[in-house]
DNA sequence: AACAGCACCTGTAGGC
DNA sequence: TGCCTACAGGTGCTGT
């Protein structure tokens, strides 16, 4: 569900409830939301301290006093609820517990969601491993840009977390809007003027969305279960028959690598 | 290398 | 109301 502005909104508002936190307990309601070995998952937190939060790409992080680190990507239906009791009944997959009695709930209807245990700090403590830079500087952007060199389109490369980190179908589409390039256009084709324009763009929309603490559709909410207000402010997506608030053109609404892709037929050549 | 298709899951919306 | 299909903000696997 959530991308990179939403992720981010999630972060900063735990790393104020949760940061010097100590964890009490760890209860599994659903076991495939660990990747990896539950036991383990489930002892090495209890006890442990949160140091930090934060956010890499589209998963959140947090830091423990021991070294290690655990994050959670919350994949398409994913929310993360601190409370002492959440609004939330149905649905509940993990629960943090801490002093005091109040819990993090990890509230997550289709299952996807992921936390997952990196008992060492890897050198450079990047986590996980393999993904792309974040995509909120042009000058950042604009590096990876300028080397691609694939014929894939554009859209598909900008979703590929190992190109940028944090990208996803909202955000590419609205980001191309911007830049006036169609999504299905090749990487390698982009010139060197659309490059400077998509590079100004991803950051920009990536920005003003995480200032309107995201977009919230039906299932996005913070962890106080409130809702962004960016769905007001999206240009293509979810707008498909809809008119172009720059030409007035019916937005278009087609199928690319089996994900929605909306665009003005006018506006991005 | 790159793509399609499917798997993982459940809820919701729309057609009939 | 019920049944059916399509689709959903993500990612990973397999086969071609």
């Amino acid at each position: 569900m959530p991308e990179l502005p939403e992720v981010e909104t999630i972060a900063r508002e735990l790393a104020v409830e949760l940061t010097g936190r100590t964890i009490t307990g760890v209860d599994i309601l659903w076991p495939r939301s660990i990747a990896g070995a539950v036991a383990t998952f489930k002892r090495h937190l209890a006890g442990e301290r949160i140091v930090a939060v934060g956010r890499r790409g589209k998963f959140i992080l947090f830091r423990l006093a021991s070294g290690a680190v655990f994050t959670i990507h919350l994949r398409m239906t994913g929310k993360l609820l601190f409370a002492v009791a959440p609004s939330e009944k149905k649905h509940r997959r993990l629960r943090f517990r801490f002093h005091g009695g109040t819990a993090l709930h990890l509230v997550d209807s289709r299952k996807f969601a992921r936390a997952r245990l990196w008992p060492q700090a890897r050198k450079g403590g990047d986590f996980p491993g393999g993904l792309g830079p974040e995509p909120l500087l042009s000058r950042t952007v604009y590096g990876v840009l300028e080397k691609l060199t694939s014929r894939r389109a554009i859209k598909t490369v900008l979703l590929d977390q190992r190109v940028l980190a944090g990208i996803g179908n909202i955000y590419a589409d609205e980001a191309l809007f911007r830049a006036g390039i169609r999504p299905d256009k090749a990487a390698a084709r982009l010139n060197v003027a659309e490059k400077r324009r998509l590079s100004q763009a991803i950051p920009a929309v990536l920005n003003q969305a995480i200032a309107n603490m995201g977009t919230s559709f039906s299932t996005f909410r913070n962890s106080r279960n409130q809702s962004g207000s960016h769905q007001f402010r999206l240009q293509v997506y979810g707008r498909d028959e809809e008119p172009c608030r720059r030409c007035r053109t019916p937005i278009r609404k087609t199928r690319l690598n089996g994900r929605g892709c909306h665009f003005c037929p006018e506006c991005q050549r």
